[in-house]
DNA sequence: GTCTATAACTCGATAGAC
DNA sequence: GTCTATCGAGTTATAGAC
């Protein structure tokens, strides 16, 4: 049997708590009292089970970042054409981030405020994807399936267009007056729009 | 004679350490003694000038807002076709990214930060020429110049594919390991390939 | 494991001399 | 205007009882 019931450990419910004071406010902005209440245990404790709010925020910004590359590996290692995978490449990141919206400024910001030997650690237990990624691409190109492009320019036109307008969110609401909802309903639209647009521009 | 000296002034100088800090450490990551040393001065005397760490933020960050839009009302004004004006505004905001790449990260997640009333306050300050672009587009889809699009998803996709790839620059590198010199080659690139892939996406 | 109480420290802000 | 010295609030972290 599997476990089904929901893990209520007070590891368990730190680590929920934490999550959701540092998406909010950041490593800085967060306060081991915020995350205590919102774990509804006290403040010894969470360094009873965490030494220390630093080792705390490393957990969640470690397993943050391994939440980035969710099913792209058995995309690109399945059997079909580019243009299926890419499809698919972008419907993935983008329903990911409408589950987790928060999640890439917080990685963004954090990361480049992390000394680089302690993200190069991270790369090392979350492999991105990137070899198979670009290997797909050039294949693609030698085989004239694809117009001739930079890879990386590729995958970071995807990536743009799949995360960026959840970064700016909070932003182009308020400029725009567009409510949560007319919101919501656009970004199912780029489901559909971005995957378009990205095979358009390599469409031979 | 238009001024040519440098401004040298406490207040200045105040102004150009808060801007380094808070730029690179957040609002909440910031410290007063860290911008009073990267300015040469003492505590006391910024709290002299601006009277506490929430307005000296305030300035920083109401001005980095405004340099947002710097010439983009210009283009839109402009006596050009909609293709020549996509075009400048993407060359705009990769440009003005190339200068300040620190600065989508800080107004984002400072942003999502804050309470609604404040950035409305900001947004009568420096209108964002929203409505321009908009009747930019609306009017170049009735003559059929193009072809029919949801203007805030073109506006979201020139953003994206422009701002992004600042954001993610020190992630992005260092996956990739692709050097400094590269990855500034690849966005002097995209001041070309980002205007033709828009302007595919809506070219009848 | 979990709590209360408190130590140890950081940081924004002010007082007051020059 | 600029400085040194210091206060006081708020925070991380620990001691010690249960």
């Amino acid at each position: 049997m599997v476990k089904i019931k929901k893990d209520n450990s007070t590891e368990h419910k730190i680590l929920e708590a934490a999550r959701q004071i540092f998406f909010d406010k950041g490593m800085a902005g967060a306060r081991m009292q915020d995350i205590a209440d919102a774990a509804g245990i006290n403040k010894a404790l969470l360094h009873y089970y965490f030494r220390s709010k630093e080792r705390l925020f490393e957990n969640i910004f470690i397993d943050a970042i391994g939440n980035l590359f969710p099913k792209l590996s058995s995309i690109l290692e399945s059997e079909k054409t580019v243009f299926e995978k890419i499809e698919l490449i972008c419907v993935e990141y983008i329903t990911q981030m409408q589950q987790t919206p928060y999640l890439p400024i917080f990685i963004l910001s954090e990361a480049s405020r992390q000394p680089e030997h302690f993200l190069k650690q991270i790369w090392n237990k979350h492999k991105p994807p990137l070899k198979p990624f670009v290997y797909m691409i050039e294949t693609s190109i030698k085989q004239g399936k694809i117009k001739p492009v930079h890879p990386m320019q590729l995958l970071m036109n995807i990536l743009s267009l799949c995360i960026f307008p959840f970064m700016a969110k909070p932003l182009l609401q308020q400029v725009t007056s567009i409510n949560k909802k007319e919101y919501d309903a656009m970004m199912k639209e780029r489901k559909k729009t971005v995957p378009q647009l990205v095979i358009q521009s390599i469409k031979k």
